[in-house]
RNA sequence: GCCCCUGUAGUUCAAUGGAUAGAACUACGGUUUCCUAAACCGCCAAUCCGGGUUCGAUUCCCGGCGGGGGUACCA
């Protein structure tokens, strides 16, 4: 950082003095070098080719000599390749960066205060008919990697969840219970509460399907009969009812209700995520119709004839959208506005993202417009954090083919899978308790699939392959976990040979290509969070983590540490491996991802 | 039909408009007197097609083709 800084100032010094131009700081690329060539840090001249006046080649040649004769103490030598001004950087800058990056407490992360950007992170928002599956482990995973970035951008985060609570389909499972229920409860059938009305809600469509059918076979058309089958008519009366606040309705969808947040409850604590303020779709939609209606009366929207309100969002180039429905009931767009109304109530949001599936752009562009017209500050600039679904091997994830990955299931099997495929590493530890083995189990069982699924762009469409997920080679989360195990054991060696890591390194030491490369990534850290802040999207993070790694491994592979006998060298090999091992820490960290002390 | 996203080795993923497009997995071949071999090294292999912008395009723009999603009383 340091290194990069005062380079930047000494172009600029250049430029102004070899060619009297003034060049703002952004304008210069200043990227990593090539491998094939030598050097640390490359100056790309194409951009002053017009206020220089010279060839490529010339001009670099007159920044390289200007810089070196500036400071010669930072410049050890350069090169000059085509428009390529490759700059060699000298071992005591480098020895100094990292000792300044190794007495940092909290390197790259910026501090929070009160007066810092408030901003509130929607994720998860699951409804209650049914039990989490592997498309919301994405949305989970995502939103807590995405609140942790953006604090570490020194932002004041808050993390909420908007549960859709009620609704048809909450109708659905509740009518399908007392049907068939017998009066079963989490208690007495030893079903976890979310999975046991995900239940209730897959019998109500086995049972309606069945009815549709029949009513098909005595002639009836197929939306006659979806709309005529005596369930879902059951299902409709029902939900009448719970408007109307029946006390014995509104008893039962309490009861139910509460059974799945227990069950969700164990979910996000499994996978590691959580929320500082919960709304309740109960809760907003009335408010959501408040404020429609007062959208009506300033005119922002429209009536037709049949009583259903509308927005006219032609001038945006969009359609008309529909904001109440002609009996008066609301929409999901409706509800989102009254969530937004409470939300700034309660607090004063800056900026406001929202973590949901890439189907809902159209929804969020239109939610954005609409915010805005009601005189919400954070409406027009409000964040749709749009992510792509998740594919298996087998095919695509449909709830009605009976493909869904649930989301405990999913959790169980992974950690049961690093357990076993490091049953036989774990007995090399003799001195690990059954439950320090089963801790680590966890631990790299939730890295492997929460690496695996932050390490893709998260707009784009992936594939999630359970196997590869948890190999413990390759760009995986485990990898990366052993790599981070493995420094730390060297730390604890170095600890019970009475070796103290110092802050700083008192005489100076030779340092090598392969030592220097990696004190040039590390100190990328703080440039890859901000991007990662910048660009909404975590995965540069889990990237750069397994490129740290990697270098670390040829490095681990080719100098020792310990056994190392110049003892000047020896500290600063510890320096950097403490250095590396915090830095992949707080990386893994903020992806929400566990590194444990020993595997 | 219209709108949005997307297209990179056999596969899964990278690449602020920069140098010979990087990894990983798989296949094959090597490396253990070594701090955790759960490591390291080697080898084969790709920018959907056609234009444009410029010193330079996987990246930006236009036109095709392919994949995904949305499209008003579902959420």
């Amino acid at each position: 950082m340091e290194v990069e800084k005062k380079l930047i100032n000494g172009v600029v010094k250049a430029l102004n003095v070899l060619y009297g131009a003034e060049m703002p700081t952004q304008n210069i690329q200043l990227q990593k070098t090539k491998k094939e060539f030598a050097g640390h840090l490359t100056l790309v001249v194409f951009p002053f080719l017009k206020i220089s006046r010279k060839k490529p080649e010339d001009t670099a040649q007159d920044i390289g000599n200007f810089l070196k004769q500036e400071m010669p103490t930072v410049i050890a030598d350069f090169n000059v390749v085509k428009g390529f001004l490759n700059l060699v950087i000298s071992s005591e800058s480098w020895t100094e960066l990292l000792c300044q990056i190794h007495q940092e407490e909290q390197f790259g992360i910026q501090p929070v205060t009160d007066k810092s950007p408030l901003v509130m992170i929607e994720y998860s928002s699951p409804n209650t008919n049914k039990p989490l599956h592997l498309g919301h482990v994405r949305n989970n995973l995502l939103g807590c990697a995405l609140s942790n970035v953006m604090a570490a951008n020194g932002n004041r985060v808050v993390k909420t969840n908007i549960v859709n609570d009620r609704g048809i389909h909450i109708c659905k499972s509740m009518l399908a219970w007392l049907k068939y229920g017998n009066g079963a409860t989490p208690e007495s059938t030893g079903i976890k509460g979310d999975h046991l009305v995900g239940d209730y809600y897959v019998a109500f469509d086995k049972h309606y399907k069945e009815q549709v059918n029949e009513l098909m076979a005595k002639g009836m058309s197929e939306d006659e009969a979806k709309n005529e089958a005596p369930l879902i008519k059951e299902a409709r009366e029902m939900l009448v009812k719970w408007e109307q606040n029946d006390p014995e309705i509104r008893g039962l969808w309490k009861q139910m209700n509460e059974w799945v947040y227990a069950g969700f409850d164990e979910t996000y604590k499994a996978l590691g995520v959580g929320f500082d303020k919960i709304y309740y779709e109960s809760d907003t939609y009335l408010e959501g119709k408040e404020k429609v209606m007062e959208g009506l009366d300033k005119g922002f929207f429209f009536r037709k004839e049949d009583g259903s309100v509308w927005a006219d969002l032609t001038a945006e180039g969009l359609d008309e959208k529909l904001l109440l429905r002609s009996d008066g009931t609301s929409v999901y767009m409706t509800q989102d506005i009254g969530t937004a109304k409470l939300r700034f109530n309660d607090f004063p949001i800056d900026k406001m993202i929202y973590v949901v599936g890439n189907e809902q752009n159209y929804h969020f562009q239109v939610l954005s417009i609409l915010l805005d017209k009601l005189g919400f500050e954070w409406g027009k600039s409000l964040v749709h954090f749009s992510y792509g679904m998740v594919e298996l091997p087998n095919g695509k994830m449909k709830s009605r083919e009976g493909t869904v990955v649930d989301a405990d299931d999913l959790v169980a099997e992974m950690i049961n899978s690093a357990r076993t495929m490091s049953e036989d590493k774990i007995n090399k530890l003799t001195d690990i308790s059954e439950e320090e083995a089963k801790e680590i189990a966890r631990i790299v069982g939730l890295g492997a699939l929460k690496y695996f699924i932050l390490k893709v762009d998260a707009r784009k469409n992936m594939l999630f392959n359970p196997e590869e997920s948890i190999d413990f080679n390759g760009n995986t989360g485990p990898f990366i976990q052993y790599t981070y195990a493995r420094i730390r054991s060297i730390l604890r060696k170095a600890a019970e040979a009475n070796i103290v890591v110092p802050k700083t390194l008192n005489e100076p030491t030779e340092i090598s290509e392969k030592e220097i490369s990696l004190i040039q990534m590390l100190a990328e850290f703080p440039t890859v969070v901000k991007q990662a802040g910048n660009d909404y999207n975590p995965s540069c993070i889990a990237n750069y983590c397994y490129e740290l790694v990697k270098e670390y491994n040829q490095f681990y592979h080719d100098f020792s540490i310990l056994r190392e006998e110049n003892e000047n060298k020896k500290l600063f090999r510890l320096i950097l491996s403490e250095s590396i091992s915090n830095i992949i820490r707080t990386g893994m960290g903020l992806l929400g991802i566990e590194v444990p002390e020993r595997m």
